[in-house]
DNA sequence: CCCAGAGGTGAATCTGGCT
DNA sequence: AAGCCAGATTCACCTCTGG
């Protein structure tokens, strides 16, 4: 826990800042005015679903200060960008504050606004990790014929600057897609059935997001407890997988009937329990062993010679866990890295060693003793 | 024939125009200074693959040590957004003025790049009529685990502006994706084996490109005998392409040893008959479902029990699609084998779910989801 | 001649913690 | 802040070689 390693004034204003937030609460009116009510660097993860269909309501105005009434103004082309881009840089700005220093920000949207909403990021700072495909499994078919099948949405991961630290579940990714690295499109199908909130038959949200998506989001990007903003809160998806993973979650919506449903669903919501919520741990988190160790507790004899893969390779174990091979003298790494002629080596994966009869690497002991000292 | 209903003094105007075009030639030069010197109005289509200012860092080794061979070209190199920007809006202020009103644009980027060049084409007067997911069957993997796999590229198509017209083959279109509509994300391979230019055993140009790529664009929007300019013609995928296909082609390019190498291999390239082009597409491959899929939309909870069919064994599902029994971890397929002590298993038809009131292996589960959400 | 296995490679913003 | 160093990290293809 980073907390722990916190100096105790560090940390006490860092649990005042989570105090003062509305937590498992959907603050209620305008995205940005709503988000100003907020602590800064208070937040883990900023989801946003931001409207691009540029009927954005009555309270903007133009550059020049102008009133725009988005229903009934005729506006041409280039005034209506330069609306929507104003609005964008508003919301981006009150999201950049509250996000953390090694928190991230997620956008999603259409080719009517993401390649501005992904340029504004970039220009605001933001150092984008992936931009990410969500592949429809089963879109609505262009039915005049015209265009290609709009088939997909566009995805934005983004950090907080090109040096910023961000959260990435890697092993729980892989094991969730059958021990491939996950790729940058997913493919999911669209929100209906049972999951689609209806009132009198009637969708309650013309784009209500799938589940899976915020999903896979969150157990990516997210650790457990951490607080996950999302200023276009609409019905609520972000809080409902939030409750699911056992995250933390804030909304921000305008329209109390979307509200009102986002609470009613987020209130049928299921958390998981602590042993499902649990995922295959990355290696990097895991307990370290040292090398001198497994010499010291005698899984491996000092004097033993270990070798490459293949044999062509080799180097005598000694007493303090370094490594002789003729004059070169080294540690797992360093030597593997010396006699190969790399710049760099892991040397539990590279350094082989005959045991029960079969020849392993000495990672595999290092596993073996791992288990068996586990509590 | 759009011609015959012209008058006859614009028809010869119009013939002039083309007459004047450099058809099947590469412009050597910068593409800026290259477009400028062609008429205004004359060009159908302007495909476009820019520099995509990657902004590498330094050295890229894989797992085994071995050396990535990055894009490190001087052509990629900016010193900032604002350079790029510059850069990308003189070349498209060139290619819209060479193109016809009722032409149309196809650019392609990565993440880096595209955001900017989109948003920018919005602002030009560009209306994007698609975005479109090349969507890579064999992408280079992430060797570090930092990030979701790079496994796409965008492009966008967009023609002169919201009112134009352009081009569309509905039915071609249509006929090559069996007779599906086709969608905005297209499976295709990355480009090498035989098709790749080599010199001397290395590749010519860094990011050549598939011709399947481009024959699908050529394919679904421009006519037999359009004109096709490509401003960073490289080693002339375009070109090659446009013969086959029966189009003219035009290329501007800066460096003389990718011009050499595209002309020859231009000479080469056979025109085609477009009945055989089906078979150049990659087959649909079956879709595939990761087991963790099935949790992801709640197919499956976490936090359910599956069992063998005899129900002698048990194990827990967990948020990421690993399976926890007793003390072991593991996927579906690995933890199957170690609990029988086997050396595989096949998890699918191993573990079984109760579903409905009867005991059903977890691939049935996959089935009714494949089922519940083809195309 | 075929097959198995080894080796190479592709638009990549590719480590992190401690001193 | 820069430097050091332990140590984590790959998928789908293609071509070539040896048996």
């Amino acid at each position: 826990m980073a907390q722990t390693l916190l100096k105790p004034r560090a940390a006490q204003a860092q649990a005042d800042v989570r105090a003062a937030l509305p937590l498992g609460q959907i603050i209620a009116g305008d995205c940005v005015e709503a988000m100003r009510s907020l602590p800064s660097a208070s937040v883990d993860l900023v989801f946003a679903d931001p409207p691009y269909n540029l009927q954005l309501g009555g309270d903007l105005s133009r550059p020049d200060g102008s009133h725009v009434d988005a229903v009934t103004d005729h506006w041409d082309q280039f005034d209506s960008f330069a609306v929507y881009d104003k609005f964008t840089r508003e919301w981006l700005t009150e999201a950049r504050r509250v996000l953390k220093p090694d928190g991230a920000l997620w956008v999603i949207g259409s080719y009517h606004n993401i390649f501005r909403l992904g340029a504004m990021m970039q220009d605001m700072g933001f150092w984008i990790l992936n931009d990410v495909v969500w592949r429809k499994a089963n879109p609505m078919p262009n039915f005049k014929g015209t265009r290609f099948t709009n088939a997909h949405e566009t995805l934005i991961w983004a950090s907080m600057g090109e040096k910023a630290r961000y959260t990435f579940n890697y092993t729980a990714m892989k094991t969730l897609n059958d021990e491939l690295q996950m790729r940058s499109d997913w493919v999911l199908p669209i929100c209906n059935g049972q999951e689609r909130l209806k009132k009198g038959g009637t969708k309650v949200h013309p784009t209500q997001k799938p589940e899976a998506l915020l999903y896979r989001v969150m157990l990516a990007t997210t650790n457990k407890g951490d607080v996950v903003l999302d200023p276009f809160f609409g019905t609520g998806t972000t809080g409902a997988v939030a409750k699911r993973l056992g995250r933390q979650w804030i909304g921000c919506e305008r329209e109390s009937n979307y509200r009102e449903a986002a609470l009613e669903r987020i209130e049928m919501a299921l958390e998981l329990d602590e042993s499902a919520l649990k995922t295959m741990q990355s290696p990097r988190s895991a307990p370290k062993v040292a090398f001198g160790t497994l010499i010291e507790t005698g899984w491996i004899a000092a004097g033993t010679v270990i070798t490459d893969k293949k044999r062509r390779l080799s180097a005598t174990v000694r007493a303090d866990g370094s490594l002789v091979s003729g004059t070169e003298i080294g540690s797992i790494h360093g030597l593997g890295a010396k006699l190969q002629g790399a710049p760099a080596c892991n040397g539990w994966t590279f350094w082989h060693i005959e045991h029960q009869g079969e020849v392993k690497p000495i990672d595999a002991l290092r596993k073996l003793y791992l288990l068996a000292t586990e509590d």
